[in-house]
DNA sequence: AATTTTCTCAACCGCCTTGTG
DNA sequence: ACACAAGGCGGTTGAGAAAAT
């Protein structure tokens, strides 16, 4: 890792919504050059922002194996279950839910579940035996080391399951076909022009 | 039709962990 | 063994969109 903090850099890094062009920038890099070291990746690819931003960008929507639209039933289940069983592990519950992000994960546990729970009144069928967990997400950070290391299947990884009628760049899972278009302006335009503008 | 309220989601922040020199 | 930097994760917030009044 090199140390150096890249002097006046730090001045200019942007922040708040991504462009399209950024967007572009992004992904296009990412092709020809792979995820990684995403401080330099920053940097390497021209743009003002932080590894961080770069990496939570990519990660949570730009991946073109990102599946986005609602949530299905039986995901919800699954969310709920292992809500139960590992508490605000988004990021490991997220890997059990192929194409769902942890920022997805989790803003759904807040939105949809969270409320739920706070009125049973309208509780989805299912959701009654879980009321439990709600206290249970006070882990807060005593996972960290310890208790989620016991990862009884970690081996299990994310499988891309939804890679078909795609057009990804050669090396890439081709973006899913979502449920609701709500992004796909940008997703769509972005990976095509991505194709465009090739290696 | 206009205004207000509620909901959703993308992005940032700060902390912790891990890797490297 | 220690210090530093980067990566990763969870919590929180703000903006925009949708729904309700």
């Amino acid at each position: 890792m090199d140390k150096k903090p890249c002097n006046s850099q730090e001045s200019e890094v942007r922040k708040g919504p991504w462009t399209m062009e950024e967007d572009m920038i992004l992904i296009n890099y990412i092709a020809n050059h792979g995820e990684g070291v995403w401080n330099s990746l920053a940097r390497s690819a021209g743009l003002n922002r932080t590894g961080k931003s770069c990496r939570l960008r990519w990660l949570n929507y730009l991946r073109p194996d990102v599946r986005r639209g609602n949530i299905t039933p039986e995901e919800e289940l699954l969310i709920m279950e292992l809500h139960a069983k590992w508490g605000n592990r988004w990021s490991k519950i997220a890997s059990h839910l192929p194409g769902r992000t942890d920022n997805e994960i989790k803003n759904y546990w807040r939105t949809k579940i969270q409320k739920n729970i706070k009125q049973p009144d309208s509780l989805p069928s299912q959701s009654t035996d879980q009321t439990h967990c709600s206290g249970g997400t006070s882990t807060s950070h005593t996972m960290s080391g310890g208790g989620c290391g016991a990862d009884q299947d970690g081996t299990e990884n994310y499988s891309p399951m939804y890679t078909e009628n795609n057009l990804a760049p050669e090396g890439f899972p081709a973006p899913l076909p979502t449920e609701s278009n709500d992004n796909l302006w940008s997703m769509e335009d972005l990976w095509s022009m991505q194709l465009l503008h090739g290696d």
